[in-house]
DNA sequence: AAAAATACCTTGACAGGCGAGGTATCTTGT
DNA sequence: ACAAGATACCTCGCCTGTCAAGGTATTTTT
């Protein structure tokens, strides 16, 4: 993947919340999906993704059980819970704001190039 | 500051050289304009801004000197180098692949509510 | 029979953010 | 005159999310 990790930091979440309001899904299908969706610029690490579950799971925005398929491996299948659902929401309104916030202050400078570049205050 | 941490994570470093750009300044007032710019709603912490200082300045982005002032505290003040205004533009353009992309994953699910949800596959 | 894909998982290190604490100077209120 | 607050700098150590590296087991492809 091109783009850096750290711009992703914290929307990890939000992602696979994201994923399961289209329906239940498991790990490695979640990952894949979004490989796929961003042409192949970026993916979950697998150390992410499940740690990610863990904390959700833990904060009762999801719960899994185990798929019964008959072959293949086993899957472990995450469903969001309503908790899950209203933390979506809120994540959203975050980052509505946060990026809001954040091209303001990095734009900011965009004058730039023209802009003089006056000595000291 | 209402915006959660992990949101703005990763991008201190780009909004620190966007002041910069407006002309050297000092790490005390950098900080005050993003509080005023924001009304409020985010600021860097203190931690925060210096360490973010001696990255910039390891990484050759900025440099520093001691201002001249006759009266008041002294002031450290920061100039961007042209490695710098480089680092900036990229800076950008990665953040805008970043949140392109981050709003197409976070987004996905906005069908939401009303897609039956589906048992499993 | 070997390699690759599907599918899960844990450990340990790393890096950035920041709470808490510290220093020194100047201004304002009482 | 003295205390309080603003201006201005700084460091230490914890916390948290990411991820490289390693592991298991099954199925499919070569």
């Amino acid at each position: 993947m091109s783009i850096t990790a750290d711009l992703i930091r914290g929307h990890t979440d939000a992602i696979i919340l994201a994923a399961l309001l289209q329906g239940d899904s498991y790990g490695y299908r979640i990952n894949r999906s979004m490989f796929d969706m961003t042409d192949g610029r970026y993916e979950l690490k697998e150390a992410t993704l499940y740690t990610a579950f863990r904390r959700l799971e833990e904060a009762g925005y999801i719960r899994s059980y185990w798929g019964d398929e008959a072959t293949g491996a086993r899957r472990r299948y995450y469903a969001i819970t309503p908790d899950g659902r209203a933390a979506y929401r809120n994540m959203m309104r975050e980052w509505q704001e946060a990026s809001d916030l954040l091209e303001k202050l990095m734009r900011f400078g965009c004058a730039e190039e023209s802009a003089a570049n006056a000595e000291q205050i």
